[in-house]
DNA sequence: CGGGACATGTAACACGTTACATGATTAG
DNA sequence: CTAATCATGTAACGTGTTACATGTCCCG
């Protein structure tokens, strides 16, 4: 089956060494958003600008008060290597903290750079209305607790967002029933299309309500 | 920063070589749908029982007539990785069938486990409101056009498990309920947790309404 | 003669998960 | 004595993505 010769790694015909790309994401698709990472710099500006990873994992337990672990979930393991991550990124620094006996602290702290990143993260509305759920959810919840006013201009935009995809539904939605009818054979598949699109459809809808209900969620916080 | 030694690969500290588990999936979660390779054995028997693996390819351009790439993509890359893992299983068997000068084409056929799996599949509801959107999607796709009394079926299974989720989300909702008020530091993490849980909430409504319609979708669209 | 369709693959790399390693302190 | 907590990490493995390899046939 794969008994043929393969080039050696690294190079092609002419056993010249070849540039590659980093894999990076697929072409037609839209930037990864990174909810785990982003959500690190978030929680070191939560605790105060500055936290150590094992301090950073506990917020992580789907126990843990705040909420946070409930919609997102990071092992331990993935941590250092997303905090490592964010370091090459130059969004944030280390510092060994001595602890006497025990393993000394890595003690992140945010560069400039990372509260740019972070500031440009929580502006920014989600595209595709599966991303709520969990990017958009963890979006929330740090505008709601750094900045409400950014978290209302957040709910807002967003609103914004799953309208228009919304619009864009229905005209596909209404493309379709242009051509309905004549062909039965082709009415099976008319059929499927008609409810991948209705699905989507009804989930932003039920989407755009939610931010509705929640934007107006203001003071009742204290009622 | 990694200068420390480290133990060599597959060793213990006493030198004897040890037994390691497959990593599989996480021990909370429930064991993946895998909604790639039980297309390939839906798709194999839509073809008639026989397929070679360019002509699945086909399926999953997203302007395949079929629909199916618009909401499951593989990349060709994939596909045969996939193919050569449903043969491990033992779900699908290979027979090389030559073609003149082209190279020869890998004719891919169902052995009875994997007829077995495919019904298996076709018959199982899925249990996430999020696994909708692609796992259940593709069971549709699939029991649609295989056996229109099985995606009746499914339609019906599904709605029942969604009706389940939400009473749990419900129960959930009803519970915070109980604790509100009293403490005003506690309220906003409560009131992003009752966010996240009425988000979930009116998801898996819309998906319950859906599936109501689209069990009512017999030969005619609604209005 | 160039480009697309046909037809099958490998190489390199990122990422997530499980399991394991290290080693002190504190609670039961 | 044993387990959990504190605190950091590596090893192995599966899997998905991009890019590239290989060759024929057919069309304009």
């Amino acid at each position: 089956m794969s008994g043929m010769a393969a080039a050696a790694p690294g190079t092609n015909g002419n056993g010249q060494a070849r540039e590659r790309k980093p894999p990076g994401h697929r072409r037609g698709a839209a930037p990864p958003e990174m909810p785990a990472e982003h959500a690190l710099l978030g929680l070191i500006t939560l605790t105060g600008g500055e936290a150590h990873g094992y301090e950073l994992a506990r917020h992580f337990d789907p126990a843990h008060p705040l909420g946070l672990g409930e919609i997102l979930r990071l092992e331990q393991s993935m941590l250092y290597q997303h905090l490592k991550k964010l370091e090459r990124q130059g969004w944030l620094t280390v510092s060994l903290q001595p602890q006497g006996t025990r393993p000394p602290r890595q003690m992140y702290r945010l560069t400039e750079a990372g509260r740019a990143e972070l500031r440009r993260w929580l502006a920014e509305p989600v595209a595709r209305t599966r991303e709520i759920r969990l990017e958009f959810l963890v979006k929330l919840f740090f505008a709601l607790q750094l900045d409400r006013d950014r978290a209302a201009r957040l709910i807002a935009d967003q609103e914004d967002v799953s309208r228009g995809i919304a619009a864009d539904l229905e005209a596909q939605l209404a493309s379709l029933a242009g051509r309905a009818g004549d062909d039965p054979a082709a009415t099976t598949e008319l059929t499927f299309r008609r409810m991948v699109l209705e699905l989507r459809l009804d989930q932003t809808r039920a989407v755009t309500a939610w931010l509705n209900a929640i934007s107006g969620t203001r003071g009742a916080a204290r009622a």
